[in-house]
DNA sequence: TCCACCCATGCAAGCGCTTACATTTACCAA
DNA sequence: TTGGTAAATGTAAGCGCTTGCATGGGTGGA
């Protein structure tokens, strides 16, 4: 009976083509050290037995498997999409796989998935902002998985990150809000339990609040997740109060859509009534009526630079990066002047 | 020195303990056969260690990884993000993990993934639709590995799935257009090469018009990737047309996302000017304006129940599963009476 | 013609686990 | 006390691959 019915390996192919298995598995890695010859026979038999190397057999030899994994907090929008996309791509063209998980914005199911991810040999990692427990960063360090982070960027912190400064930038975004005339502004932020970024956003918009001389009790502030239908009712809920606000700003564009979206329920004119703001420029954003005012987040360059970096990191090319882009603001029609 | 400093394996946790590998071993897969004392001891050591099981070597020893591999076509938009939530969430409940990648619409990058997934040994796989190359399935078939395809139902097919009829769907959306008095039907469907639930929304279509006595002649139809940006594009090149259609039936959410916008920009009003329809009812639909008509779909069941057959395929508890789920049309701003 | 080298190849030792089978231990009935 | 049985544990053989080292054959210089 051939054995030809169960999975082939290695010993098949070698078999097959009358060499050994060293030999095989030296044509199909490094490309020298085998004469054409035989690389030729070899190659006739791997392709006539239908052969495809087992992933777990060879990372356990190797101690290598190029892949790298990413935790990104969720998949449910498209935050993270974007980026994700390029980190992607460039990974591919490095020859690295990706592995990708969502930790639904839990740091204990983002911890677990981080030990799952090293359990299966990833050869580094990419997480979202800094805000985790030390003993997670402990355990990288012991098992010495290089590790990026990315989407955030603050100059005080030594791990290597690409990303950008949330605080500043949101800042920036504030300031010209304020600088436009605004004096009644009221804020959508996402939980910033947790998340770093969203807390760095929010404390942007205080830091600007209270440069510009207002007092942070006047500066309505509710917290809630990252969803479209959150944002629509933070902002019925902040609409409620007896002194409406001329502008709210959301802790990202998918709280803004919500919230955009709303305002037509409720019968608000965005802006003429109220103006609104987002953050991260996603696709949606400059397709929503009318189109949201943004920060735009060089979400392609952040992926793509993170992939090559990780990969320097993983080949011992460097031992640390830090890098930060440049944000901008995107002026379109949902914030006008009071 | 001791070994503390390297990554703790079987091993050296049997010797912590003082105890073969194999008592370890059963330890933390079966919960019987050991005595209470000795799990403790060991468990403590486990604890002790922070060791954590080596994913490949127990693939390798077990053939069995408890891990399920889904290929969708894109993470981009949220079309497929409802359902792969609640299929992993199910996975998850029965103790399965889920590796997810993205073919780009691409067939050949799909097949790629296959391979990919299923040497790393990916004890099942779920896959959106039904078309790809013969040589794929016989590839699943001569592995072994069991694969439950979604997003699709065919009565005619015979391989496992769980989805919905895109034709009849797409076809009752389109009569409903139709019996509300339109005559002047334009398309923006997806690219129906290799994607089988896009060119079976557009039969759906070509169905009803020809039923009602049309000529297919007469309905202008565009193909184009499912983006933002190709549905606006589609939709100027529809309304640029002498005979401007009355309604717009579009491919998915998508797509129809890009028309509501696209229409805006040009000045359009929607439902007045000219109405517009969805597929997929993702959740931005209904925070469009005006919201989104639209075929909904039950992602959430969807997911869940392909993982609990996937799981029952895997565990030989079931030999195929072929689940036919009803969709419904939601009526909403966005469709009128021309 | 001979020797030193080098390159292509083979040999075999693991990589860290699971599990069939063998062995030991504990306990009970006779 | 002793034999028998079942439960707990240990032994060791792989799982399919990579890779350091050994080997052998071919090449070119002297």
């Amino acid at each position: 009976m051939p054995k030809s019915l169960s999975i082939p390996t290695l010993d098949d192919v070698a078999r097959a083509a009358g060499v050994s298995t060293a030999t095989v598995s030296r044509c199909l890695n490094a490309e020298k050290k085998v004469s054409e010859n035989t690389r030729e026979k070899v190659m006739k038999a791997v392709d006539a037995l239908g052969y495809v190397p087992n992933f777990s057999a060879r990372a356990m030899a190797a101690k290598r498997t190029y892949t790298i994994g990413a935790i990104i907090p969720t998949m449910e929008n498209a935050i993270f999409a974007r980026g994700l996309q390029a980190f992607q791509e460039t990974l591919h063209e490095q020859g690295y796989n990706l592995l990708v998980s969502s930790s639904a914005y839990r740091p204990e199911l983002e911890a677990e998935q981080i030990r799952a991810l090293v359990a299966r040999g990833a050869d580094g990692l990419l997480l979202i902002g800094y805000e985790r427990e030390q003993s997670v960063y402990d355990y990288l360090e012991k098992r010495g998985t290089p590790t990026i982070l990315a989407w955030a960027y603050q100059s005080n912190k030594t791990h290597p990150s690409i990303g950008f400064d949330n605080r500043a930038s949101m800042r920036m975004l504030a300031d010209r809000v304020i600088s436009m005339g605004h004096r009644r502004i009221a804020v959508i932020s996402g939980i910033t339990d947790g998340n770093d970024r969203a807390e760095e956003r929010l404390n942007g918009i205080k830091d600007s609040w209270a440069a510009n001389g207002f007092n942070l009790d006047d500066l309505p502030i509710i917290q809630t997740p990252y969803e479209i239908e959150s944002g629509g009712a933070a902002f019925a809920d902040l609409m409620a109060a007896p002194q409406k606000p001329t502008v709210i700003m959301c802790g990202n564009d998918v709280l803004a859509t919500g919230a955009i979206s709303r305002a037509k329920e409720l019968g608000y004119d965005v802006p003429s009534d109220v103006s609104v703001t987002g953050f991260d420029d996603i696709e949606l954003a400059k397709h929503l009526h009318p189109p949201l005012t943004t920060v735009h987040v060089p979400h392609g360059e952040m992926g793509r630079t993170a992939a090559e970096e990780l990969i320097k990191l993983i080949d011992g090319r460097t031992t640390s990066v830090r890098r930060q882009l440049n944000v901008s603001i995107v002026m379109r029609g949902s914030l006008a002047r009071p």
